[in-house]
DNA sequence: CCCACTAACGCAAATTATTTGCAATAGCAA
DNA sequence: TTGCTATTGCAAATAATTTGCGTTAGTGGG
């Protein structure tokens, strides 16, 4: 009788990590110097300290291991700051996101990350952005605002920038914002 | 006075165009057989005839060469229906868009035209779309409806579902889209 | 604590893809 | 036509990717 509990699984124990965090951050340094002709997988794994072979091994191509990449840069690094209002927040956080997705490398970083066929990533993605915006929302709801469903900030606005932003590289600015969030607000 | 007028430009004459044409084709055929190890670049040349140089010159990466394959197969084949009312043909026209991108092939020609940096290719993904738009719109106001305007069908409608497709894999179901479509029209 | 097991890695050879120099072809304008 | 050069084919040189094999090092069981 074959005993499946003996299966031994992944293994997520010391090398591993420290080969993945050194693979990481060598491609952030590479992409740092800004030519993008030496980001390669041999030039990555001789600044990792690894071989070419152990990477094409556990990420296949360059474009798994760019995607991988991306979605750490693209996690929030702090919570949405307060401004006393829900319309305010949200707002304040809109405008510093679409800064940061709209500049060349976090461009480049959402592509990177729709490009593979990678469904963890791509939700990822959108995990954290809902995250950022169930903080506002709680926030708003303890000071006693009514507020609209995370969902339909997703539908009305950021899906709407983000949407002009990938397919037409169009900036909003600052009245656009007002309106979309304004029009949420009105009948979300 | 410089004559600019002498300067040989590009030249679209009938072998650029011939080869182009071949090469597409190959692409095509190649995807049809489903297996994507085989989309290399001299596999793609040598079915369409050319030596592998040519490719990498003309279109450099395999990802840039796809990207515009999927640009023309994403170019709508036939107009929107007609089916007696604005609502109708909206909602009619942006459920086979939908389901047009979110079967396998068509979602990876979204992907694979995003994952490329040639704008021109990602504006057209919009432009095909807002062509669509705008003949409900027109054969619409033939009638005398009052219509909302293209782009904020874009915003409220398209974007909305291309963001959860792209970011969640997510199928809109009828009443979804339902939804969508009679808010626009309520206070669009 | 020690041992067996095997996932993950390093190394190097084999294969495949990409780049590049040079010659030939063919579109375009005068 | 004729001259000009963008574009291609060909082949050699370079670089990337795959693969087989031996070794290292987590992991679980005794």
């Amino acid at each position: 009788m074959e005993n499946k509990k003996s299966r031994p699984g992944p293994r997520p124990g010391g090398r591993s990590a420290l080969v993945q965090a050194a693979v990481h951050q060598a491609v952030r340094e590479i992409q740092a110097q800004g030519d993008a002709q030496q980001l390669t997988i041999p030039a990555i794994a001789g600044r990792a300290g690894v071989t070419p072979s152990t990477i094409y091994r556990r990420w296949g191509t360059l474009a798994e291991l760019l995607s991988d990449v991306a979605v750490e840069n693209l996690r929030p690094d702090r919570a949405p700051e307060d401004y006393g209002s829900f319309r305010a927040d949200l707002i304040a956080w809109i405008e510093q996101y679409i800064e940061e997705v709209s500049s060349v490398p976090g461009r480049n970083m959402l592509r990177t990350v729709l490009a593979v066929d990678k469904p963890q990533n791509r939700v990822q993605c959108t995990t954290y952005t809902l995250e950022q915006v169930d903080a506002i929302r709680q926030r708003a709801q303890a000071r006693g605002e009514t507020v609209p469903a995370g969902d339909a900030i997703l539908d009305r606005l950021v899906a709407p920038l983000v949407y002009r932003l990938l397919f037409a590289s169009e900036l909003p600015d600052r009245p656009r914002i007002e309106t979309l969030v304004d029009a949420l607000l009105d009948n979300g």
